[in-house]
Parts: C-alpha cells; sequence; structure tokens
DNA sequence: TGAATATTGATAATGGTTTCCATTAACAGG
DNA sequence: CCTGTTAATGGAAACCATTATCAATATTCA
C-alpha cells in the first residue's frame, strides 16, 4: 500500500508508477555522483536495453518538477540530477565546482551554518518579494588542487 | 595612458582593445539586466550592424576568464552575463529567480551576513579542498507573486 | 608606415534537449 | 482477471544555443 516516498508522490501528482521511473530513481539511488542525463541513459542500457533518452530527459523533468530530484547546472554544457533524499549522500551539501576538469565535491563544512542564514535569508525574501521559494543553491567555482599542477 | 578598468585588465593579460569589445562593454554597463548573448548581439547590431553574433560569445567568453564579466546560467537554457563591476548595479549582490517566468531579482538583504559567511566558508574550504576559488553564487528559486496568481 | 599577429564575421557544424507521433503499458471499473 | 481509456514510451527528426573553421580585417609595436 505505503511505497517509497517518491512513489507515493508521483501517485500525489496523478502520474503512474512506470518501470522507466522505478530504474531512473534507482540508478540516482546507487550513486553519489551527479550524472547527466546521458549517463543515466548508459546505466539505463544495461538494465533495459530498449529504453529511450527521450524517456530519460521526460523523466527527470518530470522528477524535478515534482521535486524528486534535483537539477544543476554546473557549467560544463549539460544538466546533472541528484535525488532529493539520496540515502548514499551527505543530508544537505552544498558544492564546490572545478572549473578546469569539472570536478564536483558535495561539501558540508559550516552548512549548518550556512542553511541558519539561508532559512532566515529565505524568509525574508518570501515576505519581501512574495516569492514562493521552494530551494536554493550555493556554488563555489575554483581550480582543483590537480588542474592547479597542470597549470 | 589609464583607461577603464576592463581596458587595464585586456592589457595585463595581453590582449587588444577594440571596437566590439568596447562596445559589449557598453551595453552590460548601460543595464541592470543579465542579457543573453543575443539580447547583447541584438543590441549591439545597433550600433553596428556589421557586428558578428559569435564576435559576441567569443568576447563574452574572453571577458568571463579575465574576471571583466561574470557568467550565469539560471535555467532557462542560455547563459546570461552581468559586468562584474557594474556602475548601474547593487555592489554585491545574489540572485532570487523565478523558475516559471525567469524573472530575476538581484537582493542585497543578508547579503553583507551572507558575505561574511561566504568568506569564512571560502576559506575553510580552500584549505580543506586545496581549491583555489575565486567566486560563488547563491541562488533561491521559486515562484513570484505574479506567476502565483496566474496559477 | 608596415610586418606580425590577434581579432573578426559569415557559414557550417556540434551536441544537448524537445517535439512529434504511432505504439505500448498502467490502472480503474466491470 | 479482462478491457477500455488514457498516460507513458521510444525512435526519428527538429530545435536552438553555442563552437569550430577559415579567409578577411584591424591592432599593435618597432
Amino acid at each position: 500500500m505505503k511505497g517509497p516516498w517518491w512513489q507515493q508522490r508521483l501517485c500525489d501528482y496523478g502520474f503512474r508508477l512506470t518501470n522507466p521511473r522505478a530504474m531512473i530513481i534507482g540508478i540516482l539511488r546507487n550513486t553519489e555522483k551527479h550524472l547527466s542525463a546521458e549517463e543515466i541513459y548508459i546505466d539505463a542500457v544495461k538494465i533495459n536495453p530498449s529504453i529511450g533518452l527521450t524517456t530519460i530527459y521526460r523523466t527527470l523533468d518530470l522528477f524535478t518538477q515534482i521535486g524528486v530530484v534535483q537539477k544543476f547546472d554546473f557549467g560544463d554544457g549539460r544538466a546533472r540530477y541528484e535525488l532529493t533524499n539520496n540515502p548514499l549522500k551527505k543530508d544537505h551539501h552544498h558544492h564546490l565546482v572545478c572549473v578546469k576538469c569539472k570536478t564536483i565535491i558535495d561539501y558540508t563544512d559550516f552548512v549548518h551554518e550556512e542553511l541558519e542564514l539561508m532559512n532566515k535569508t529565505e524568509k525574508a525574501l518570501s515576505r519581501k518579494y512574495r516569492f514562493n521559494i521552494y530551494h536554493h543553491t550555493v556554488h563555489f567555482y575554483g581550480i582543483c588542487s590537480q588542474c592547479q599542477r597542470e597549470g
């Protein structure tokens, strides 16, 4: 009766539970990385060779809309996706991005303090600008040690 | 001898001062908005009809590299650019984005506090992950009041 | 001024993402 | 269980922002 939260969420919004959808959740649950649509597709084909790339995009878009996944742009020309509640991942984290090799580090240092301030800010912005805010991103950009060495 | 800071910057890096470059700076200086390459192109053509879109992209990329402009992705499928030192704009600000109509608000509320924390975090991340960090972004995403009304 | 070379602009190519549409699968009611 | 209704899928083609190519042009420095 009661499935995982994302199934519940699909149901609540009147969407159907399908194999591709379950599979994509499974793939995202099993990685700590920020996969692109194509990377997910590559994994998905190993499980079900007849799946289409279109379905991956559509599904990720749907999941993003209903808050099951979060879509990011780290500046490498493709969108990347992360499960909102990924058991493998740090609970709440922000991102540190190498603009050269595109490595992404999920950091939690100071995130507690950050969150406190972000929540306060979110409340103030909501009120002042009458926005219905539902998420935020904090990205630091720089050059990782590896890329620094390589000039 | 001593031009504006961006000319100095170009010079320092061994790049030449050209009309298209000056024009693009001029366009960015005259707006508070976050223009896309094409929007800049449209303005540029009014001034010099023979300018090419390619030049806009190349120039924006160059300016981004040397820190004269900052490139953003707000999720509407195109990059948007902002002059690093825009006299028309708030000195340091973060962004509040409507995911529906793509309106972008530059807010400064709490930015002072945010910056303090961001600087502290930046230092800690730099040390811990040996990153050479040179900028950050803070984006809040939500639905603006207008879009809320329109359902 | 003129040589050396960085920059430009038109065109074509690239590549991630969407659209279209005929086929298939999910699910509610019988 | 079947079965009809309708949402979801997948393959191909279209889209569209951004890049690469390359001959023509503009800038800089001696």
